[in-house]
DNA sequence: CGCCCTTTTGAACACCGTCAATCTCCGTGG
DNA sequence: CCACGGAGATTGACGGTGTTCAAAAGGGCG
């Protein structure tokens, strides 16, 4: 029962996010695929798992009523998601990459018997948790458009991004409008803000999707100006 | 080694925020007293202990480099904060209303030895944290300043109103310039909403630490407005 | 009473959202 | 192979919401 098969639960036809058995390294494996756009949980859903991000890209979104969305987070390698409250999940989740994700029972948290590193590891993800959502605080309540920008590239820069040359290529596998709903901005101030940056000789756009950071000290220094 | 001494540790000449040892009910007892705007802890402190507020209000705090702050939460009586990270606070800590605190140590949340109902306790608070502060990511990026204040106002209307007649009134302890930083807007939008509110007759300010609502129904409408 | 801090109110501005048109990129089908 | 269609992205013009700057009013405490 350790094997959550997001397949099943919400497409029979699969696609490409893959769910690992909860099992100790180094013998995890692979166990099945969805598309991009698959979800992993959504609000209100009883939460039997939270997710560790293997591979791909997971998108954390909660909406109001009124159709508004806030994207909480975004779930790369190492991100553990899907804290549960209350026993439910209070968020949505889909993958918006190609992801592979090992479903650790929620139980897992809360057990003293059963793996008690794990136990550890989990903990640990949820404090950071906190404090990630902290910062995010930070950044939507007082932050101008151009620094949660620049504080959004440079961090995803910092992370994920792969050395080209002299600089640092990332790739965006979120759209304009997720960036925007994270920030708390619209897809036209990300797609004003980012040719402003390019225009600088801060970023360049190869594609749509891909942004390499030529300045990240021009980067660094807008995401929290004076 | 279970009672933290707030003014020893932050000023000795005491005041009126109280830190209760950790022990199991009924035997807790107020130990301590600090002013208001003592201390708990300031970010980057080596984060020893978690606190139950009993009784007053705290603040947890955000600061930028540029001096921004941002109101991460204000701490009302069943509410537990500090969750460390890395084992620091990463936010700033203080009392805006007379308190008393039960400072329980941090290791309480890992160790497996040590009360398991506490345990369980302190982790349950530390999900609903996560669930808590991604309302507020929401509220920050996504609703207007009317929006932001009307909720905040039926949020605490719900959790610490008393019914004065028909009429529920509201205490607030903390300054116009609190309320700002905490719904990222400024002392002068939070004071012109107060305002139009009062004009509309959906609130009554008795004074500036005082709100009456007239109208709960209207505050949750204008909340989450289509 | 007088000082200082907080709050309120006003006026002008700026940033960012809204609305709308155009462009690009892909996938699909003729 | 090209035409077509649709979704996402970009750009422009404009307007509104909330900030900024400034001044006055209120309130607490010596």
């Amino acid at each position: 029962m350790y094997v959550t098969n997001i397949s099943e639960l919400h497409d029979p036809l699969a696609g490409n996010l893959i769910t690992l058995p909860e099992q100790k390294l180094p013998t995890r494996q692979p166990v099945r695929a969805t598309r991009t756009g698959r979800y992993l949980f959504h609000e209100g859903d009883d939460a039997a798992y939270v997710y560790e991000v293997i591979t791909g890209v997971l998108r954390l979104t909660r909406v109001m009523e009124n159709g508004r969305r806030q994207v909480i987070a975004f779930g790369y390698p190492g991100d553990i998601i899907g804290f549960p409250n209350e026993g439910c999940h209070n968020t949505e989740c889909d993958a918006i990459a190609c992801a592979e994700v090992i479903a650790h029972p929620s139980e897992s948290l809360k057990n003293d018997q059963g793996d008690p590193e794990l136990r550890q590891r989990l903990l640990q993800a949820a404090l950071c948790e906190i404090s990630a959502m902290q910062d995010h605080c930070m950044m939507l309540g007082r932050k101008s458009a151009r620094e949660k920008i620049a504080s959004f590239l440079s961090v995803l820069s910092g992370r994920v991004g792969v050395p080209i040359g002299a600089y640092t290529e990332v790739k965006l596998p979120m759209t304009r409008s997720d960036i925007a709903d994270f920030l708390g901005l619209t897809t036209e101030t990300i797609s004003r803000t980012f040719s402003q940056f390019r225009a600088a000789r801060i970023i360049a756009l190869e594609d749509t999707k891909s942004v390499v950071v030529l300045r990240p000290d021009m980067l660094l220094a807008l995401s929290e100006q004076k």
